[in-house]
RNA sequence: CGCGGGGUAGAGCAGUGGCAGCUCGUCGGGCUCAUAACCCGGAGGUCGCAGGUUCGAAUCCUGCCCCCGCAACCA
């Protein structure tokens, strides 16, 4: 099987990119780039999570429809994609006609396997928080957020059997049957089964909140949102329709989420799909948060930073490799100008930007830039790959580039011990060739190594390095700008 | 309360029993092919604390201190 489905979290669609899409942007771009440069046959999905109260009230707030909310937000990450330069396949909004009717399908499914009934919800709700409270969460009777008592509402919901399913996703996650990396968070989600799996609220009356998918069957109620937002990864391929892609593509091999949805992912979502009799998911992959110079990011604190603006001012490339580089792929990172600017001057311009730069010039200077080949880089260059994949393939991105600049330095470092420009002085024509064909190869490596994370500069890299003549381009990594 | 991760050079990290390592920064030297880039070398650490196991511990065990995460719809 050579099929390789991957899927981003749909963006709530309440506002619009933060440096935290970005991060899960890239990280999914990058392995589903790695994954087809392996051959497989790739379906990589991003898209909008577009129903829910939170909607529903911001839109009231602005006075628009949340219909028009969620098109502006959909804008502006499709706007986004398009400047981080993914190459995604599927770009679903669970507003889409094709989303709507394939949850309803599925829901009719879970349905049909008698795994919901209905259940009059009763609880002290705030309309504040708009959400229930529970009677330990209150402080003298109050609503802690808005010192206000909360209403005694009952509340006809459909509830989903998610009880039923707590052993079986025990062993499937235990065994790794159903993946999750990094291993930190399976232990997590582990403990949090432990405390066992309550049935779990399915829909809203409609009266409450307008703003959903309607149940089937049950006319006055709305999908709960995660009900609704998980099928995407299903209804996208096309499951309304019994598409072919379904039976292709389906399961999933890689959910890449955030750090705060794994329970979704992790036990709502398998529930379903078995309450279903579908396939489960291979492997959830679990990305941190982005901190700004340590801490949290708030417009409180004011230390916002916007990927807009980031590759407005330095372009993808910058971008990407700082996200890919070095915020640790399944754990949290932190973002500082500081250390964008250097692993940029460092990395990329320095080390591997002039590293390609000086092999170029000087075969084109010594030997009229005829592409050669050599072997003393052979072995390096094998031990490097064979690290690169192992990391690539257990989500550990910057680890896979740790040994890709590691290449780089000894490219560099062997310059300096064969000093090409003394052998063409001695006219040591031989050697020459030996040891600039040899920096041609890791050039190639590093290009290749580079194709998916950062794809505009490994494609000039490669057409400069990898075709017939040696062409010396512009510089891959010009300077930045200067910030004030 | 509980569960989990972590405390290693100024900063960021690697290192699960055998002479403490990498990148950045810093100091000194070298080179001239290269985007004032590159290379070499030095300085800098009682590996959180206290015990224990062992011929030998950053690594294993026990206790303690500190930080962080999950538990609680934020990517």
């Amino acid at each position: 099987m050579n099929k390789f489905y991957f899927t981003n979290a749909i963006a709530y669609a309440n506002a619009g990119p933060h440096m935290g899409h970005a991060l899960e942007l890239v990280q999914g771009d990058c392995l589903t780039r790695y994954a087809r440069s392996q051959g497989k046959d790739v379906q990589f999905l991003i898209g909008m999570d577009e129903h829910g109260t939170k909607m529903h009230k911001k839109a009231q707030e602005r006075g628009i429809s949340p219909q028009e909310l969620a098109d502006e937000n959909a804008q502006l990450f499709r706007d986004i994609a398009k400047t981080l330069g993914l190459a995604h396949d599927i770009f679903i909004r669970t507003t889409d006609d094709l989303h709507k009717r394939g949850a309803r399908k599925l829901w009719k499914m879970i349905d049909e396997a008698g795994k919901f009934y209905e259940k009059e919800y009763e609880g002290l709700y705030c309309s504040g928080c708009e959400a229930f409270l529970l009677e330990k969460d209150l402080i003298e009777s109050l609503c802690p957020h808005h010192k206000s008592p909360p209403e005694e509402l009952k509340e006809k919901n459909i509830f989903f059997k998610l009880s039923d399913y707590g052993d079986e996703i025990r062993r499937l996650v235990e065994s790794d049957e159903l993946l999750i990396l990094p291993s930190s968070r399976k232990k997590e989600f582990l403990s949090f089964l432990r405390e066992g799996l309550k049935d779990v609220s399915f829909s809203r009356p409609k009266s409450v909140l307008p703003w959903g998918i309607e149940v089937p069957s049950h006319e006055d109620q709305v999908m709960y949102v995660w009900c609704d937002a998980l099928s995407n990864y299903l209804t996208a391929l096309g499951y309304a329709d019994d598409d072919p892609k379904v039976a292709y593509f389906w399961p999933a091999d890689v959910h890449l989420i955030g750090k705060d949805i794994v329970r979704f992912h992790a036990a709502y979502w398998p529930a379903m799909l078995m309450a279903a009799r579908l396939p489960l998911p291979k492997a959830i992959y679990v990305h941190g948060f982005v901190t700004s110079n340590g801490h949290k990011m708030s417009k409180s604190l004011g230390n916002v930073v916007s990927p807009n603006e980031l590759l407005k001012d330095y372009g993808q490339d910058a971008l990407r490799y700082y996200l890919l580089r070095e915020i640790p792929s399944d754990d949290d990172g932190d973002f500082s100008y500081d250390r964008f600017e250097i692993l940029y001057k460092d990395e990329l311009q320095n080390t591997i930007g002039n590293l390609i730069r000086r092999v170029l010039s000087m075969n084109k200077k010594y030997l009229n830039g005829v592409a050669l080949k050599g072997e003393d880089f052979d072995e390096a260059i094998d031990m490097a790959w064979g690290e690169y994949h192992e990391k690539m393939q257990n989500f550990q991105i910057r680890q896979a580039l740790e040994s890709m600049i590691e290449l780089a330095r000894e490219g560099n470092s062997y310059v300096e011990i064969n000093k090409p420009w003394l052998l063409a002085k001695k006219e040591d024509k031989k050697r020459l060739e030996e040891v600039l064909g040899s920096l041609i190869s890791v050039c190639r490596a590093i290009g290749e190594m580079l194709r998916p994370v950062i794809p505009l500069a490994a494609e000039k890299i490669l057409n400069q390095v990898a075709s017939e003549e040696i062409i010396l381009g512009d510089p891959l990594f010009p300077p930045l700008l200067e910030r004030e």
